[in-house]
DNA sequence: TATTGTTATACTCTATAACTATA
DNA sequence: TATAGTTATAGAGTATAACAATA
């Protein structure tokens, strides 16, 4: 075998389809619970502890807060997800996840999140160096 | 400053990072040439060179081929892509890029393709390692 | 009969503009 | 007047089913 091609070029076409599977991946993690990826993405950006705005799932998902509306009717009427009045605020509708609405978003977050297996048989020097250039790559 | 967290978990998390960014990038590189993703996804598959069935920009966009009637529609309406006839199957519609067409694919990939500069900040050691960490979790 | 591409239809996502109810 | 959310509307993306032309 010849030697692999490491030139930046060759490294980011890794890293490109790396970025490809992974959005086919939370596809299909969607896709399993029966739910659209944008509103997968609203489970996710809800917190099961604390009601938000509508308006904050808007900003969150940088989305209309028109949009958010269909988005949530949907949620809503699979009752994943419940409008509530805000006693500070009777303009303000908050979001709060139904228990299964909390089920479902714990099994696919723990899907969503889960490092691949691959990750684990990195030893902890690679690790560090991985973590390290990907920080200076996302530029944390 | 602390040691940083280089588990699995946290490395992960980093990928999960450059994903979302690579997502928003290529969107507003979409959006430079008034293009939609999927728009500009056809684009990148067409072959400049050899013009294609329609079935087959189905096939490599996974979609359906009445998806493809729609976005052809679009991309041909704004002068980007024609569809032709095939000299060898009377059914069959190839697909060719207008010179506008190879004009703007050829600025949006160079855009789409291009290495962030913090590659290019790595030495060879650096890259050489990376490519093979990301070969092991691609699974090349 | 089987295949290629289109059309008809329906649903989701998305934005803009106009509206309601509050503040 | 300004803000939070809804409604009306429009367009893009997507799929399924029925269809025409061709193989």
């Amino acid at each position: 075998m010849t030697a692999a091609d490491s030139s930046p070029a060759a490294v980011w076409r890794r890293i490109g389809t790396l970025v490809d599977a992974e959005r086919d991946r939370v596809q299909q993690i969607a896709c399993a619970f029966e739910l659209s990826v944008p509103q997968l993405v609203a489970l996710r950006e809800l917190d099961p502890d604390a009601p938000q705005p509508m308006g904050r799932l808007a900003c969150a998902m940088t989305c209309d807060n028109s949009n958010v509306t269909g988005l949530i009717n949907r949620l809503e009427k699979r009752g994943l997800v419940e409008r509530r009045a805000d006693p500070h605020d009777r303009r303000v509708r908050v979001l709060a996840l139904t228990d299964e609405g909390r089920r479902i978003r714990a099994e696919a977050l723990a899907r969503w999140d889960a490092p691949p297996r691959e990750l684990d048989g990195l030893d902890a020097a690679e690790l560090e160096q991985l973590r390290r250039t990907l920080d200076r790559i996302v530029g944390a």
